[in-house]
DNA sequence: ATTAGCACTCGGTTAGATCGAGTGCTAACA
DNA sequence: TGTTAGCACTCGATCTAACCGAGTGCTAAT
């Protein structure tokens, strides 16, 4: 177990590290003014708390870094929440008064939104599409054998693809054709589509339609759902002023990390709901071993979870973080969800 | 004017460049088979072409590497198109094989093809959304307060926006509302929705419906298109590797260039039509003096053009590139244009 | 007109030398 | 017994000087 002192010592290191990035002694330690014993004791903490696996060394006679250990020690049990400023307040309500045209664009504002104000990378996902309910299907034709086919969720996502009908389908099929499928896939997951088609869908064709394996296929294609990932990032390049990522091939490979599909896996692999943090090596993904992960979640109606997640080197500004993350995935609900 | 041999050798000097990003010497370029007079005549040519301004020198003894005037020489009258080989012509063509769902799938994957090939960044510009015209509009209720309002071009572009009615509108009278759009606006473009909402819907609407104050207020706020820039990037970490960008500081301000509004602007002052090639200085922006920029157009239907780039180093492998998005333009057009 | 030879330039690398921030340990102290 | 001053030691970072090699321009010979 831990004294008071040590755990004092152990917070005033890390606040001290995540400012600095440098290993910090035992001497800085005891410049603090509420620090009243001397460099010597502090060295006989600090190596107790080393020997307890919460701080490292980078070489033999350097200053002290937390190790992953201590960092997890540190968010658990000494993270104070941290107030921001009435000016930032005011400048993060500001971000919120327009209007908002498109959903995404809202998504788009908070992910910046959090990265300006953390000045570390935001990663939003978007809700399951595939667990989003047909609200509403439509084919808007553009001329003779092309037309938009429109599909509208619950949620009020819309996708949207062009696709060209043989001359063998007329244009009063057509139209049969989109009110059968507004009538048997209503609210019906995105997920289902594809075997509903197959089932229930395919009978009623065969009967009311001519030309019924073009017309098969033709959905099939359209209602397939290709990409159910909505991605969006903010601030990629604020890692990069980080000092930990001074080093050319580090900044290549991160960024290729978060370029990837791999950190979408990762994202969606963190506990369902509110707010988590992943530290280091916590992560199971390669190449960001040396950043800290902190998600939570936003809601879309009533059931439709998105994630909000910021990623940072593992030296973070936790509290404030935290505080800011933990705010505007309320604005964000806040929003969608009584959008005028 | 330049000799016969001169032109041999700045091109020969070019070539070697681009792949060793190294200053070019006499002795290295005697190396070649196709070169059968020595170092020192090869000296005294060079020390020719740095006089009239096609080549410099990085330091006192070094060798030489093209100037600004070199390269738009090189582009200008030296510029031998490059041959594709099978295995790479094919696997472009893969990449179209499958089916796309979403117009913007294409583009992305275009985006991507040119990246992958070339080795550095795309950039593509959609068609400009404000001038495409108006096909169709439609509102999707989601619940009794909300719905989505969908605003179909006749490119196939689809622009969609949540939109809450105060319950002093009627359903009635919000199905005569979207009827009364459809008809007024069909074929407009959306640049002129806000002119003519104010001038001819304005009466009529004023005329049928109820609590007319609000209903154009929703409507002003919902045809308003907010951001008209479609951009797609695909490889930014590509630059990273280019030995030009070994400098964290040069890679940070590159890459904020590349995500800023700004490189859009710049993309748009290129000539209308056709590949077009500037050089370092030649583009306005700052923070791309080291990069050159190659653009062409592509189509969609038979008046809205969309812009595809590709960012490099100065030394960048033009012959090359030329070819690549040449022939990606090509193939976005064609699919985009008998889409099925 | 071309080329071999040579003195010279200059960036990049290597090897010490030096500095300073930090440690652990020991011994003295409250 | 817990705290602290003192000291020898470690090791990264910085600076300097030496050196190497790729390259040039110029001169003189072919």
């Amino acid at each position: 177990m831990l004294t008071d002192r040590q755990l004092f010592l152990l917070q005033l290191l890390v606040n001290d590290y995540v400012v600095s990035a440098e290993p910090v002694g035992s001497r800085s330690i005891a410049k603090h003014d509420d620090v009243n014993f001397s460099p010597a004791t502090i060295r006989n903490e600090l190596a107790d708390l080393e020997e307890m696996g919460y701080l490292e060394k980078t070489h033999l006679s350097s200053g002290r870094v937390p190790s992953e250990k201590g960092y997890r020690f540190y968010v658990d049990h000494l993270l104070s929440p941290v107030l921001l400023s009435d000016d930032e307040m005011g400048n993060i309500r500001y971000a919120y008064q327009k209007k908002f045209s498109e959903t995404e664009e809202l998504i788009r504002v908070t992910a910046q939104v959090l990265s300006e104000f953390t000045n570390y990378t935001a990663i939003m996902l978007g809700p399951e599409l595939l667990e989003m309910k047909l609200k509403h299907i439509q084919l808007v034709k553009l001329n003779e054998t092309q037309g938009v086919l429109i599909i509208v969720t619950d949620t009020g996502h819309v996708e949207n693809r062009v696709v060209s009908f043989p001359e063998s389908i007329k244009a009063d099929d057509i139209e049969k054709i989109v009110n059968i499928l507004n009538d048997k896939l209503k609210m019906v997951p995105l997920y289902q589509l594809q075997s509903r088609l197959n089932v229930e869908i395919a009978s009623v064709l065969r009967a009311h339609v001519r030309d019924y394996e073009r017309v098969m296929t033709l959905l099939k294609d359209s209602l397939t759902i290709n990409d159910p990932e909505q991605i969006f990032y903010s601030g990629k390049s604020n890692m990069l002023s980080q000092p930990e990522f001074q080093d050319v091939d580090k900044i290549i490979s991160l960024l290729n990390v978060l370029e990837g599909k791999e950190i979408v896996r990762e994202l969606m692999s963190m506990p369902a709901k509110g707010l988590h943090i992943r530290i280091g090596r916590e992560n199971k993904l390669n190449g960001i071993e040396d950043c800290s992960l902190i998600t939570t979640t936003y809601s879309v109606g009533s059931e439709h979870l998105g994630t909000v997640a910021v990623i940072g080197p593992k030296r973070m500004a936790y509290p404030r973080v935290v505080t800011l993350i933990d705010m505007v995935s309320k604005l964000l609900t806040e929003n969608l969800n009584k959008q005028e």
